[in-house]
DNA sequence: CCCATCTCAGCCCCACTGAGATGA
DNA sequence: CTCATCTCAGTGCGGCTGAGATGG
């Protein structure tokens, strides 16, 4: 018999003999009505943590969460390597407490310091490290290499998600637009 | 000036003056090169992260969680009202353990009913209660009402995301296509 | 025996609340 | 003074590992 589940489940085999969103898509609009709503965002839901999951096992090896890797490569970003807490919040769109969360262990790994904002003495700036720089590129190497776990894509495909999920973020009023 | 931040982070008007995936593809594709995989990948970690606060707050007045909730329904979708977890598990593509901790918080708030497997003594139901019913009904007129967060889309724009997504879920193996 | 199912303890991660320190 | 920034303690969630009970 075929294994239930193989861990993590996210990225196990299921394996089903039928697409599990497609078959309660299909009772949902039965019993309450439309269901392509409903499709999209269990879809969305589902690609989630497909792809969350399959970048963390890329990253483990660096010892490095997602979230841990986003802030590096934002820092990476800036023409000095450092940015106040408070921008890497809106950047990457997190919580305040969960950037000094971020922080607090990208530092313990010596990726990054903590310094005082030269120029606002309420900030505290976190640069990253020339460890850290090592780290984010050899991370990068191998994220690029698994083209981020969307090799089954094309690039016109790519775009148009891309294109699509713009939508609902400039609704949610990410930025205008 | 405009807050930097509102909580919960994940509905609240950022309001940049920009697309902030938009520029760091463009400083991606600068230092890295092609970015088109990032932006996908991240633009739907960013859908994932709106579309969850979104029903989560639309739940929270019945006292679910979107997890909990997809169990409910799915119990509601079967003949008996009653399944086993490994069953759930499956369907709802979560970890068995999660499934217990999961049916522990609808068993507490008396959502569900535990009985024991009648067909085969290792395995445990997790029946609807009749309040179970009542509350998934009332929660279902409310995320509808709030068409799942996607009132920005048409219907073609709905499936089309569907498609896109499936793409990637066959290729994770989730179902046999 | 092996294997499936489920539970429990324990861990990590992230999101958030609320309170408080510090400084503009 | 207010307000912005950040930290800390604590809560809750979900995903997981590993161990163990129970039964097919």
């Amino acid at each position: 018999m075929r294994p239930r589940y193989r861990s993590p489940v996210a990225t196990g085999q299921l394996n089903l003999p039928f697409d599990p969103i497609e078959r309660a898509a299909e009772t949902w609009r039965v019993q309450f009505g439309p269901s392509s709503a409903m499709a999209a965002v269990t879809s969305i839901m589902r690609a989630h943590q497909i792809l969350l999951s399959q970048l963390d096992t890329l990253l483990k090896p660096h010892d490095l969460t997602f979230a841990r890797y986003e802030a590096l490569v934002l820092l990476t970003f800036s023409k000095t390597g450092a940015l106040p807490l408070s921008t890497i919040g809106e950047r990457l769109m997190v919580h305040p407490t969960s950037v000094t969360n971020t922080v607090d262990r990208l530092e313990r790994a010596g990726l990054v310091r903590r310094m005082r904002n030269p120029r606002d003495g309420r900030g505290v700036l976190a640069e990253i490290t020339d460890g850290g720089r090592e780290v984010v590129s050899r991370a990068t190497a191998d994220l690029m290499g698994a083209d981020f776990g969307m090799t089954m894509y094309g690039e016109a495909e790519l775009e148009q998600m891309f294109g699509l999920l713009r939508t609902l973020r400039v609704a949610a009023g990410d930025f205008e637009d």
